[in-house]
DNA sequence: TATATTCGTGTAAAAAATACGCATCGAAAT
DNA sequence: ATTTCGATGCGTATTTTTTACACGAATATA
């Protein structure tokens, strides 16, 4: 009973995007890996002198190049001895937001590929990623109505009817146009700016932007960020 | 930079009770561990071929007796590197609730001390285990608002007038006695008994119980339990 | 100049949260 | 037997929050 212990430690990160009006989470493929034809969620074996977190940029750099506007700790997956079919491997899954309009993700080498994927159109992933990837919106659904976290999926500059097309569409409800904006504003974390967006049709739009330090000092107040809907 | 994974990973458990209107986390101390006159949570290593739930359930078995009402994972504690001086170490903290009423904590042995500590009255702890016990309180107080945890901390069969010094308590907030009950039963959740409390003085309480099949039924159609506080 | 399209705003009704006081029951003291 | 003490059990009025809902304004295009 008492043999060394031969567990790996991995990390893996879902990435979520957000673009006209739809959630996509980034995915790789390993042309050369273990896991060919599967694709997965970017990640890799903690190394032994690196916090748990850094392993997470660093892969995130390596193998997508997104910059992340924020990330947290999602869940530890650990409870399916198989779950990787080689080793016994537990995984530290996080959950990143980035503002997919700068569509910076690394074009594609010779050993990886990336892409976004539509939430609605994931295919089967390796390992349990597509569990991961579940739990991952399931968490995103749920932080989105009690925290600010939806202008990290949006340019810092956007549209009113972008981010209630954010919220109507990740969380799939309707919203009174004008009782989201009313309430939104009442908190006093979202500013005008001079800006206009250059749409196409109809009439031009403001551009707003989340101001973090005013929010951050109204959460030192107690302040509580919290949407709900009918 | 390839060299082999060398990094532990271990499960630590936050079990909380409630007693007298005060919050308590279960202690240990291993008399002749490698953590000698530090007390600490609960926890272990994850062997090879066990769930880390299962790794969990084991060492609060082996080390303390206890049964826990509710249990969930809370973080995974990996970033500091140096947080174990032997080795590297990641630990997944779980956080779980019990009924201290029934007080089943095991004696202790020559080896062990097993002690509840109210939370106002917790020493240094071994490793980063007062940052792991902070981080349990947080989640803690902020669950009690949403998800109807606090009677995993009592007895079946309660007081009101307990469940509303729970919540008073944990969450250091005056409640309006009658607001607070007429808000828990307009849920429908909670039933009065025909049993009444032997409470020594004032006019004889009735016993209520939570009714765990009716708050599920209701979960499944969008009921969302949820109180705030002035 | 008419049409299409999106933006921006206010008010009334309904629902929820809050504040608040008094009679009841049993035990113990007089 | 009566009073006192301490906690329980209940209802209503006020305030706050949430919801429902419609039309003119600004631009581009046909």
């Amino acid at each position: 009973m008492k043999e060394l212990q031969n567990i790996r430690v991995a990390v893996d990160a879902i990435v979520f995007g957000y673009q006209n009006g739809k959630l996509f989470v980034l995915l790789i493929q390993q042309k050369f890996g273990t896991t060919e034809n599967y694709w997965a969620l970017p990640g890799g074996l903690v190394q032994n002198k690196e916090s748990i977190i850094d392993a997470v940029k660093r892969e995130l750099k390596e193998e997508t190049n997104v910059k992340v506007n924020y990330l947290e700790q999602l869940y530890t997956f650990g409870d399916n001895v198989n779950r990787d079919s080689r080793n016994r491997v537990i995984s530290v899954a996080y959950f990143a937001l980035v503002d997919s309009t700068k569509f910076d993700i690394k074009a594609d080498t010779d050993a990886d590929k990336v892409q976004w994927f539509a939430i609605t159109d994931i295919p089967k992933l390796a390992f349990d990623h597509n569990m991961i990837v579940k739990k991952a919106i399931e968490r995103l659904k749920a932080k989105l109505s009690y925290q600010p976290i939806g202008f990290d999926l949006l340019p810092q500059k956007f549209l009113f009817s972008d981010l209630e097309n954010l919220y109507c569409s990740i969380l799939e409800k309707e919203i009174d146009r004008r009782n989201f904006r009313k309430k939104l504003m009442s908190f006093g974390v979202i500013e005008e700016t001079s800006e206009f967006s250059s749409v196409k049709t109809g009439r031009p739009a403001k551009l707003f932007q989340f101001n973090h330090q005013k929010y951050n000092a109204l959460v030192k107040e107690g302040f509580h960020f919290e949407i709900k809907f009918a």
